[in-house]
Parts: structure tokens; sequence; C-alpha cells
DNA sequence: ACGCTTTAAATTGCACACAATTTAATTGTA
DNA sequence: TACAATTAAATTGTGTGCAATTTAAAGCGT
């Protein structure tokens, strides 16, 4: 019974040669390690982003929030929806462009902040790398998402 | 106005300090990008993954898929019952353990491997990055995702 | 002022992810 | 051999993500 010797085409779909695979598997990892921590607040690990942003700027548009998590209103509208029915959050349509829909921190939206905090220090061991790794890595996944998004946004130009 | 002096806090809940983010939002962006090449296939991206596997290896389990991709029954049903109308795999029960359920791929599954081949190769260049950077970036993704898994699995051991 | 284009959100529809539960088959153990 | 515990998939329910479309408001060009 002879073996057919490996083939060029068999490193191209090896799914340990995979960095999307890697990132892939490693951001479904996240939300799940973050899940049991973050639904002691209540929150999902998209909508405590969203609440990040929130603390970290009031008053700003769906679009705004958007442009920081790269999500668009498919996603962000219902997601907010659920933060405003669970009294974090206020949704009113601005009063100069009425577009735009304002999105604010209600007071126990804002005071949630402090238990928030918690919650990086302590998931933070369970990445398991130096600060310093865990800043150089950040550095390039964020260098390769502009990438990609870039190279989709050129890919779609009209010719 | 006297404005408040950056605390401790505020670095904490800083999105761009964020490495959960990155990982996050890069994943994100590496679904957008394959996307379009992957839908000239019919398959999503997930979809992609799981054929990945087969044509690595027939014949096998559900839970042995989930394994190698991290993902549940409850993720894998569905989406092998979506391949299995496209008529790209088989579902049938197994004959020794009547519980396994045996994913194995059709001659069109089989074939498709043939045009699949060109997707890593084209998205490639959208990374942006060397081939070395690639696989250190992979390395360290994979060892991280471990060690969240690790932290999830020993955290809810009973005392 | 009139339309035409652009823009901001919302909506619709589909496909994940995953917690929690259920169903059915197998294993372990007295 | 009974029978409790375990295991493999499936199911249920919720919450994303995102493409595509819709709705309504703003901009803009004559």
């Amino acid at each position: 019974m002879k073996k057919t010797a490996p083939t060029a085409s068999d490193s191209l779909l090896k799914l340990d040669n995979f960095l999307c695979f890697a990132i892939y598997s490693t951001a479904n990892a996240v939300t799940r390690a973050y899940q049991p921590r973050l639904s002691a607040l209540g929150l999902t690990y998209p909508q405590y982003l969203v609440m990040v942003v929130l603390w970290e700027e009031e008053n700003q548009t769906v679009s705004a929030i958007g442009d920081r998590l790269n999500l668009d209103s498919g996603t962000l509208t219902p997601l907010l929806k659920r933060l405003e029915a669970m009294d974090l959050i206020t949704r009113r349509r601005g009063t100069v462009d009425e577009r735009q829909v304002l999105i604010n921190l209600t007071d126990s939206g804002r005071s949630l902040r402090a238990k928030a905090e918690a919650v990086p220090l302590a998931i933070g061991k369970a990445f398991g790398c130096t600060l310093e790794d865990a800043k150089s890595l950040r550095t390039e996944l964020l260098d390769m998402r502009d990438n990609l998004i870039a190279s989709i946004e050129t890919r779609d130009q009209p010719a």
C-alpha cells in the first residue's frame, strides 16, 4: 500500500496552520472566559464593551459607538434596546440632527462602572501572558485588523 | 473649571488597552474578510472550518469535530444539518455506539476542496504581515486560548 | 423651493455561539 | 442482571454579527 507524498496543497488547508482559526477560537474562548464574571453584572461581553465605550464618554451616537467597536446598527440597535430595558442607558433622538440617536448613561449605568473595574483585573491572569506580551500582541492584532478592514473596503470600490 | 486628575481606574477600563477587544474585533474582521470568497463556495466561515477539518480526516464524530474547533453540539448540530442539506456531508448514527453521529464527505463535499485551496492564498495578503509574524502570532494566540480554556475549566470544578 | 443624493438608524432574515436542558445509549458497579 | 451515573447529540432559548433593505432626515445643486 503506497502512501501519497505530502503535496503543497496539504499545508494550504491544514487547520493547525491557520492564523484565522487561532484568532477565531481565541475570541470564542475570551467571551466564554468573561461570561461568568459579566453575568454577575447582568451583561454579555458585547454589552460590556458598549458600556466601556460609554463610561469613557457619554452622549454618543449609535454610529460613534459603532465606529469604536466596529459594529453596525444591525448589531447595536437591538443591543442598545436591551441595555435601555435594563435601565443602564437612555436613547433619545438628536435635536439638531433628528436622524441620530444619542446614547447616555443612567445613574444605574454610571454606578455599574465600579463593579466592572474588577473584571479586567480578575480576567488578566487567565490570559497567562505578561503585560508586555499582551501589549505587543494587542498592537499586532489591531494592525492586522485594520489591514483586513482596509482590504475589505478596497475590494468593493466601484471601478 | 477644575479637571479631575487621571486615576488608576481610568486605565483599567480603557477600551484601547483591552487585549480582549483586540482579539474580538480582529476576529470579526477576519470573518468579514473571508465572507466574499467563501460565499462564492456557498460557505460561511464556521462551515468552512468544519469542511477543513473533514478534508483532513473523514468519518469523524460530532464531538471530534467539536474538540478540534472548540465548538459544542449546540453550534455544530444545526451547522452540520445545513452542510447536509447542501449535499456536502452525510450524517449517520454510529453502529458500534449509537449515541455517536458520524460525519462523512459526499463527492461534492470532497471536490469542493480544490476551490477552497485558493482561499487562504487569496486572504493571506490581507493580513498584511509576514509568514513568520503570522506563525508566531498564531502560536501566542493558541497558547493564550488554551490558558483561557484551562482557567474556565479550573474555575467551575467542584470544591 | 424642487428633487436627487447621502446619511443615520431601524428592520428583516439568516447563521452562528453557548448555557441549560432533554433524550437516548453506554458504562460502571453493586 | 438491575440501575445509577456518564456520555453523545439534539433541542430550546437568548444574544449577537452582518448583509440587505427600509425609513426618514439632511445636505446639495440647480
